[in-house]
DNA sequence: TCATATTTGCAATTTTGTTGCATTTGTTTA
DNA sequence: TAAACAAATGCAACAAAATTGCAAATATGA
């Protein structure tokens, strides 16, 4: 339940707060600006603006960035907050639909570079999808 | 040299792109706008807009998207063009001094997702570089 | 219910990106 | 090497996106 996310990151549960997240679960895929917009209906931008970056902050949604600046964000698993906000999962967008999904993997590849100190990795597919496929 | 790059991709040698070719080539890591802004000196933003989208079309620099809403953009290797813009190496982020990189890998991880058809595969690393390590 | 810090909504402003157009410039051809 | 012409530039106007300050509203804990 929203409110019970809100409350576990301590912010206030706040009408705005529990629309956009109800906009983000309601779709499987990442979200644009223009779609979170579109999905919540009438708005202010800075209210949006700013409740994006205290999700942000706060570990409750991420952002995908892909090539062809395209910029989306989806929600986090359970587990990330201020401090820790790492995924061991993978960003595809789809050619065909221009949906992105974020897709856990079997097994995260590692890497090694000699004298580089890898704290994390993202890894961004691009494609055609299941359902284009 | 910066002229025959020009021409290879069929535009024009105008002293504005070699001033641009210039800045990239001054750098080992890859520049924001901003930094292509204070590099380049004076100049037109409509002109360096344009000069961007020019060079990104052309396969003659790629764009580099990072979390935390980076982005940067770097030469490409040869062999990209308006129709093939693939790279075959990873971006490392230094969280210490900011810097991105483009880092060729002795082999690049192969991912197989079901029903996925995955056409292109980009790495984003974090965390400490050479130099500042 | 009250006190208070947080959040919101609005106006003003700034920053970033786009469009149209006249002028200039690079390249090709004769 | 001059002329022809398409491509590129620079400027002004415009449009869109993002930020800031502040007063009013509201969520939360006491
Ligand atoms: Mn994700
Ligand atoms: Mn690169
Ligand atoms: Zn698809
Ligand atoms: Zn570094």
């Amino acid at each position: 339940m929203s409110a019970e996310l809100l409350k576990k990151h301590k912010i206030r549960v706040t009408p705005f707060r529990i629309k956009v997240l109800s906009v983000f679960k309601k779709t499987h895929s990442a979200l644009s600006l223009s779609d979170l917009e579109s999905g919540i209906g009438e708005f202010d931008r800075v209210t949006l603006y700013r409740t994006i970056k205290t999700f942000l902050d706060k570990g409750i949604i991420h952002e995908i960035l892909m090539p062809g600046d395209i910029k989306k964000m989806a929600l986090c698993q359970d587990g990330c907050n201020t401090h820790l906000h790492d995924h061991k999962h993978l960003h595809f967008h789809c050619d065909s639909c221009q949906e992105t999904f974020c897709i856990d993997l079997p097994a995260y590849p590692e890497i090694v570079l000699d004298g580089f100190d890898i704290k994390q990795i993202e890894i961004q597919a691009q494609g055609v999808c299941k359902n284009c496929g």
